[in-house]
DNA sequence: GACCTGCTGCGGTATG
C-alpha cells in the first residue's frame, strides 16, 4: 500500500488541504515503517525536508485519540523551536481534534493547568522543564506521562556528545520507568555521524536492537565561492564588507561571523554602507545577548518578508531548525569550528524546492582560510565529526542523584543506587562508584541520612531549590542594557563597559550613560559611532580530522576553482612555506622547525590533544606556547633534544598523571568550569572528568605513537 | 579574541 493510503482519513484530508503534490522521500519511508512497527526510528535528512511531518503524520494516524492521557511527548532543545513547531502541529491536530500543549518556562500557566485537569493529546517540552517536573512534582509526571505512546526528539544531534544529552538520556529512562506500557521514540536530525553504524545514536534511545535509522541523503546543489581579504587590524577589512554588501544587497541573506562582537560589527557596518547608497535598512543582528523580543521581531520579519530583502548577522542561534522562511544566500566569515555546523548553516539557504544554495566563504587570516578550505572539502566528502558520548558522566550523575532524592522525599540507599545504576545513561558507572559518590555528597551535606533513608542535606537544599538547578550548563553573569525603559540586550562586565563608551548592540550604536552595579543594569542612549562589544568565552574545540585535512591541503598541489585570486595566492604561499620539510603523510608526518632561538612544532591535530600535549610538556618542565588556531607549539631552542626525546619516547599509558591533575585542580580550580556539577564530586572523579573531557590522554598517546618529526632542511 | 542552550513556586499587585 502507498504511504498516503496508510494514513488515517483526517490526516489524508490535511494533506489534500495543504495541496502537497506528493510526500517527500523521508515521509514516504517513515510513514511505512512507523505505522507498521513499534520500533524506535531516527529520521535523518536535510533541513526543510519535512521531518516533523514525517514523524507526526504516521504517529497521529496510529494514535487512539479517544484515550485519556498524554499520548505524544515532543522534546526540543529550544523554546523558540517549540513555539515554531506548536503552530505547525496544532494546525495538523485540528483535523483530529487533538489538543496540543506547550510546556516550557515561558509557556502559559493557564494552558498547563488545563492539561493537568484533563491530560490528553500532545505536549511539547524542553528537557529542563521535564527535569523541573521530576524534581518538584513527581506525581505530575505519573499523572501526565504514564500513558505515552511516542516520544519525539527534535534536533537530536544538538544533544549528542554533551552533558545536556546525557541529562536527556537519563530523563528518557526515568520516563520509560513510570510509563505503564512502553513508549517508542522517533528522533529527528539533519546531521549525525554514521560512525559504528550509528551505535551511539541507537544507544542513546535506550533500545539499540529496536532502533532503526531512516536516512535521505539526496544531495543539494551548492555554489560555493571563497574570498580572501587579509585583515590588517582587529576590525573586519572594509573591502570584505563592501564585497559582502554588493553580493547580498538584493537578496535575503544570513551572515555567520562566528562571534557575537563580530556579528554586531557586521550588522552595523553593513547597515551604514547600505544607508550611504540608499539601499534597504533591514540589517539585523541575532545572538544570545540580543534581547528576546528584538530577536523574535527579527525572526518574524524574516518569515513575513516575501518581497522585502533583509540581512541577518547571527551566531548559531539561527543554526537550528527555527523556520525563518526562505533565505537566498548564506555567508560565512572565517572557518566554522565543525563540519556539522557548516552543514546546518549551508542548509539554511535556498530552501525553496529545486533552488540551489549559495554560500560565500570569506577568510581574513591565512590559517582561517586553510581551515575553512579543509572544512569545505570534508563537507564535500560528507564527513561529520564523530560523536563523543561521555562514558562515565559522573557530573550528570551528581545532578540526577540530587534530582531523584529531591523527587522522592526519602529514599533508601539500595533503591537510590538501583535507580541510578539501572539507568542506561550511567551504565558504565559501577554500584561501588555510585555509593562512593553518595557518601561524598553526604559528607558535604548535599545529602543527609535520616534513619534508613536519604533526603536532601542543608547544603543540597541551597542548590536544589534554585532556578539554576534544572540545567547542566553554566551561565555567566550579564548586565541588562536598557534605553529609556526599553531592553536592548545584555553585556558582560568588562573594561569596555563604563560611562561614555560607545558600543554596538542589536545592530545599533549606543552610548553608555550609567551603570547600576546593584541592579546589574546599563543605561544607554543612541549614538552615532562606536565599537563592537566584547564577550568572553572559550573557543570551541576543533576536531583532529580537520587539522589533518589542513596539512593534506598543504602537501597537495590540487587547484581549487572556487578560490579567488588572493586566496589562491595565499594557499600557494603557505604550500611554499611548508615545502621545506618534504612531508609525505598528512597522517603521521609533522613539521618541526628549528629557528635561531625558537623551535616551532606544527602538530596538525585536534584541540583536546594539543591541550593534553601542552600539559604534559609543562609537567616535564618544557615551557611551551600553544597557538591553537595554527595548531603550533613554540619552545625555546635550548630544549630541542629534550622536547624530541619526550615526544618520541613517552608512553602515556605507563604514566600516572593523577598527582599532576590534582595539583592542576588545586592551583587552577577554573579548569573544571566545563562541568557545572563536577565540583561536587570527590577529587578522584574530578580527575576522571578532566582526563576524558578536558584532556584526551588516549588520543594524545595514539598521536605520539604515530608521530614522525620532519625537520626543515 | 573566543557559540549555544533553560528556569519553580509563591506572594504580591493590577486588570477585566
Amino acid at each position: 500500500m502507498s504511504a498516503f493510503n496508510l494514513l488515517s482519513e483526517p490526516i489524508r484530508k490535511y494533506i489534500r488541504d495543504q495541496k502537497w503534490e506528493s510526500l517527500r522521500p523521508i515521509q514516504e519511508a517513515a510513514i511505512q515503517k512507523i505505522i507498521a512497527t513499534d520500533n524506535n526510528y531516527v529520521l535523518i535528512s536535510r533541513t526543510a525536508s519535512g521531518k516533523t511531518e514525517a514523524a507526526f503524520l504516521p504517529i497521529l494516524s496510529k494514535m487512539n485519540c479517544k484515550e485519556k492521557g498524554v499520548k505524544v511527548l515532543y522534546i526540543s532543545p529550544l523554546i523558540a523551536l517549540i513555539n515554531d513547531q506548536f503552530m505547525r502541529v496544532e494546525k495538523l491536530c485540528e483535523y483530529l481534534d487533538v489538543p496540543v500543549t506547550k510546556w516550557h518556562g515561558e509557556a502559559s500557566k493557564g494552558a498547563k493547568d488545563r492539561l493537568i485537569k484533563a491530560p490528553e493529546g500532545i505536549v511539547l517540552i524542553t528537557p529542563e522543564s521535564l527535569e523541573a517536573m521530576f524534581v518538584n512534582k513527581p506525581y505530575q509526571i505519573h499523572h501526565l506521562f504514564s500513558t505515552l505512546d511516542y516520544v519525539v526528539i527534535d534536533e537530536i544531534h544538538s544533544f549528542l556528545g554533551s552533558d545536556r544529552g546525557i541529562h536527556l538520556q537519563s530523563l528518557l529512562q526515568r520516563l520509560q520507568k513510570v510509563n505503564t506500557g512502553k513508549f517508542s521514540t522517533v528522533a529527528l536530525s539533519a546531521t549525525v555521524s554514521d560512525q559504528n553504524n550509528y551505535a551511539e545514536l541507537k544507544d542513546f534511545l535506550g533500545d539499540p536492537e529496536h532502533t532503526k535509522v531512516i536516512r535521505d541523503t539526496t544531495p543539494k546543489p551548492i555554489n560555493a565561492v571563497f574570498k580572501y581579504f587579509e585583515g590588517q587590524t582587529k576590525e573586519l577589512p572594509l573591502d570584505l564588507l563592501k564585497d559582502l554588501y554588493i553580493r547580498t544587497r538584493d537578496s535575503k541573506v544570513l551572515v555567520f561571523p562566528n562571534a557575537r562582537g563580530k556579528v554586531e560589527e557586521v550588522a552595523v557596518r553593513l547597515k551604514k554602507l547600505s544607508e550611504r547608497v540608499g539601499g534597504h535598512a533591514n540589517y539585523f543582528s541575532h545572538h544570545s545577548s540580543v534581547d528576546k523580543e528584538v530577536r523574535e521581531y527579527v525572526e518574524f520579519f524574516a518569515k513575513k518578508s516575501t518581497h522585502e530583502n533583509f540581512c541577518i548577522s547571527c551566531t548559531s542561534t539561527l543554526e537550528l531548525g527555527i523556520d525563518i522562511g526562505n533565505v537566498d544566500e548564506v555567508a560565512q566569515i572565517d572557518a566554522t569550528h565543525s563540519i556539522a555546523s557548516l552543514i546546518q548553516r549551508v542548509g539554511r539557504s535556498g530552501r525553496r524546492e529545486g533552488k540551489a544554495s549559495n554560500l560565500f566563504l570569506y577568510a581574513t587570516e591565512r590559517w582561517s582560510l586553510l581551515q575553512s578550505l579543509a572544512c569545505w572539502l570534508l563537507f564535500k566528502e560528507q564527513y561529520i565529526e564523530p560523536i563523543a558520548m561521555s562514558q562515565k558522566p559522573y557530573d550528570v550523575l551528581v545532578h540526577q542523584l540530587l534530582s531523584v532524592v529531591k523527587g522522592s522525599s526519602g529514599i533508601t540507599l539500595d533503591k537510590l543506587t538501583e535507580d541510578l545504576t539501572g539507568n542506561a545513561a550511567f551504565k558504565n558507572i559501577s554500584a561501588e562508584e555510585v555509593t562512593e559518590i553518595i557518601d561524598h555528597l553526604t559528607a558535604i551535606d548535599f545529602l543527609e541520612k535520616l534513619g534508613p533513608e536519604y533526603i536532601i542535606g542543608i547544603e543540597g537544599e541551597k542548590v536544589v531549590n534554585t532556578r539554576d538547578f534544572y540545567t547542566l550548563f553554566h551561565t555567566p553573569v550579564f548586565f541588562r542594557v536598557v534605553s529609556q525603559g526599553v531592553k536592548i540586550g545584555e553585556l558582560p562586565l568588562s573594561a569596555q563597559t563604563r560611562p561614555d563608551e560607545n558600543i554596538y548592540l542589536s545592530a545599533r550604536i549606543w552610548k553608555i550613560k550609567d551603570i547600576d552595579y546593584e541592579a546589574k543594569k546599563i543605561e544607554v542612549a543612541p549614538a552615532k559611532d562606536g565599537k563592537k562589544p566584547l564577550f568572553f568565552g572559550d573557543a570551541a574545540d576543533t576536531a583532529s580530522k580537520i587539522r589533518e585535512k589542513m596539512l593534506e591541503i598543504l602537501i597537495s598541489d590540487q587547484k581549487y576553482d572556487f578560490l579567488d585570486e588572493p586566496g589562491d595566492e595565499m594557499i600557494r604561499q603557505m604550500r611554499k612555506d611548508f615545502s621545506i620539510y618534504g612531508i609525505r603523510s598528512h597522517q603521521t608526518d609533522r613539521p618541526l622547525f628549528s629557528g635561531n632561538d625558537k623551535l616551532k612544532f606544527y602538530s596538525f591535530t585536534g584541540s583536546k590533544i594539543n591541550r593534553t600535549l601542552s600539559f604534559i610538556l609543562n609537567r616535564v618542565g618544557i615551557e611551551n606556547q600553544l597557538h591553537e588556531s595554527e595548531s603550533k607549539f613554540e619552545i625555546d631552542f635550548s630544549k630541542k633534544s629534550e622536547f624530541i626525546s619526550v615526544l618520541k619516547d613517552v608512553n602515556l599509558n605507563t604514566i600516572n598523571f593523577d598527582e599532576a591533575l590534582t595539583e592542576l585542580l588545586d592551583n587552577f580550580p577554573d579548569v573544571l568550569n566545563f562541568s557545572k556539577w563536577g565540583e561536587f564530586l570527590p577529587i578522584k572523579y574530578q580527575i576522571e572528568l578532566l582526563k576524558h573531557r578536558y584532556f584526551d590522554f588516549e588520543g594524545c598517546n595514539e598521536f605520539l605513537q604515530n608521530l614522525n618529526f620532519i625537520e626543515n632542511k
